[in-house]
DNA sequence: CTGAAAGCGCTTACAG
DNA sequence: CTGAAAGCGCTTACAG
């Protein structure tokens, strides 16, 4: 069996609060002994066991990362910085992807704690408090990573989403569009309500009115539909803002089975800036999310509030950026889409 | 505080150990009681504490997965399988990013063996057995996912990499290729040899040989520089099998850089089928592993090694698929890349 | 049918 | 400078 802190303390001939101890680097202990006790340790291939070490009232060195689902390219990236952060302080990560179900939530939130996690970083929608309520009821720390839940104060970390709207909009404002489109996720999801809420008013501000049928939100699927249905209306948007890259990659599809070519015939801007984005054709001009500084923000949160609870609720906002690549361009008139009058720009 | 053991059987006027049979559904113990107990559980918010629980030597019903990078689609997507499957047998899994790194590897493997997980999945490359090793000695159940370590006899999940080169030969051939590249990964990755392995000898079945110098690894990175050295030789070739899809993908932007169009000036064909492959222009034409699939056999395979130590090695293997997209076809003799002789096939 | 007691592998006052 | 003892929240024989 794996030696335990007994086997070590009567190979070295002392009790295993000596021992002990000298794990914790505590209390006041001759320096040879100590030095001679790591060396037991290690020939013994003594390792304490964290299991035991929780149950000693300390931590668990764990905490859950709660997103719609790991295999979202997004999540997957979110999860990785969080990962390599939690690591540096010591922590591990248990991964627990929710569909955006509440229902799965609820069911991890429970589990984790049951597993007496340090704490908990949820990334993924919910649309009740039910699932973060116990957790909070039971001084679970927990931190909003990408995702923000107003009634309650709880740290979190977001991209500025009004922000990355704007961008997109005197982006696309700059290149000369007029006619602009969006592409929203569920009206539910409140980051994607204040991307819709940056673009429009930036676009107003510049004397571009959104056409109200030229706003649509989608569901998880439904992207490359919608998409459609807006390029076969007639005096059809000449550019569209995506309100995730997987929706924009639903809008290329979209224009490429109506025979378009993007960007010439309509420009695409998609948020997030995924590994998807840079491997498309076109590649996407898209507003880019800092993934790893906000994993890193958001590890940084929970473990301040694990180091000492009941500090003041934080709230980190980080600056989008816009990443131009290819499918967003000057529109053109010579287009056979682009049969109708275009204040093209300079 | 959370409710223990102790309180609720105090509410309930019995001794902990009653409590204890019930939750764990044991003993004989008067149905009225149990049921009775069962409510004052719940009327109480009562949850066992799983690290209690794992120290009285039960388990912790938590497993590792060890992962080159989360972020990578591929291994994106096999966490979520591994996930889904490890819910459904009651295990959280823990998300460990080694980078291919055999010292992370190490680092990783030793720290679950702290937590005392009751299992880790192995779904990264290892140079040594210095990170499979530990675990085995300390008895810890091991299953490998698309990875083997030959010389030990580890459960495992593969997927039949020698019949998914051989897969895509075929197809390459009946579309009427002869002129063959390869890229490869490292040296060094198993699976990626026996893709080239079918790979050639099928193309040699068919009188088809391949040119030493079109067979190349490649680096983490250098996918796109080695294709473009590829495409730039001359004579060079008319189709090119990439052992993953990300490779495919460094070949889809080397020839899209050089001018080429795909698949009319060069066909390309990847192995994988993640995301990305859906997602690429054109879409790639790849060789797809049952990835959900793998997940859920090699949890099935570890929770099995769980129950029952000591158990003989399986190795599953599971056949790939060719999906067939766009990013290869009959090759075109009219395009200014292909000045050369073309012996097209029918 | 149910309780007392030991034990899992640690940590932490408290003595000395 | 170091040890004896209690305790963390459970499970598991062992009695009765």
């Amino acid at each position: 069996m794996k030696a335990t802190i007994y086997d070590v303390a009567k190979e070295a001939g002392v009790s295993i609060a000596t021992v002990s101890l000298v794990i914790n680097g505590k209390g006041k202990i001759s320096e040879e002994r100590r030095e001679e006790i790591r060396q037991i340790m290690v020939r013994m291939g003594y390792k304490p066991s964290m299991i035991a070490t929780a149950l000693t009232g300390k931590k668990t060195y764990a905490f859950g990362l709660l997103v719609p689902d790991i295999s979202n390219p997004f999540f997957a990236e979110i999860a990785r910085a969080v990962e390599d952060e939690g690591q540096r302080h010591g922590y591990s990560v248990f991964i627990c992807s929710t569909d955006n179900k509440d229902e799965k939530a609820r069911h991890y939130a429970a589990l984790l704690q049951q597993k007496n996690v340090d704490g908990v970083i949820i990334s993924t929608g919910m649309k009740e408090l039910s699932v973060l309520n116990p957790l909070l009821q039971g001084g679970v720390p927990v931190a909003l990573l990408a995702r923000e839940f107003p009634s309650v104060a709880v740290p979190s970390v977001v991209v500025d989403d009004y922000a990355g709207g704007a961008a997109a909009a005197e982006h696309l404002i700059s290149l000369g569009h007029s006619r602009l489109a969006v592409l929203a996720e569920q009206e539910s999801i409140s980051s994607s309500r204040e991307r819709v809420r940056g673009f429009r008013q930036t676009a107003e501000a510049a004397g571009v009115f959104l056409e109200p049928l030229f706003v649509v939100s989608c569901g998880h699927k439904d992207g490359k539909d919608r998409a459609m249905e807006l390029l076969q209306m007639k005096d059809r948007p000449t550019a569209i803002f995506c309100c995730n890259d997987l929706l924009a990659i639903g809008a290329l599809r979209a224009a490429k089975e109506m025979g378009m070519r993007i960007p010439q015939d309509c420009s695409i801007i998609g948020f997030d800036d995924t590994v998807l984005a840079s491997v498309t054709d076109p590649p996407l001009t898209t507003i880019a999310q800092p993934i790893e500084q906000m994993g890193q923000k958001a590890v940084q949160l929970l473990v301040r509030q694990i180091g000492q609870p009941g500090e003041e609720a934080e709230r980190i906002v980080l600056p989008p950026s816009l990443t131009i690549r290819q499918s967003a361009a000057v529109p053109s008139n010579d287009s056979r889409y682009n049969h109708l009058d275009e204040k093209t720009s300079g």
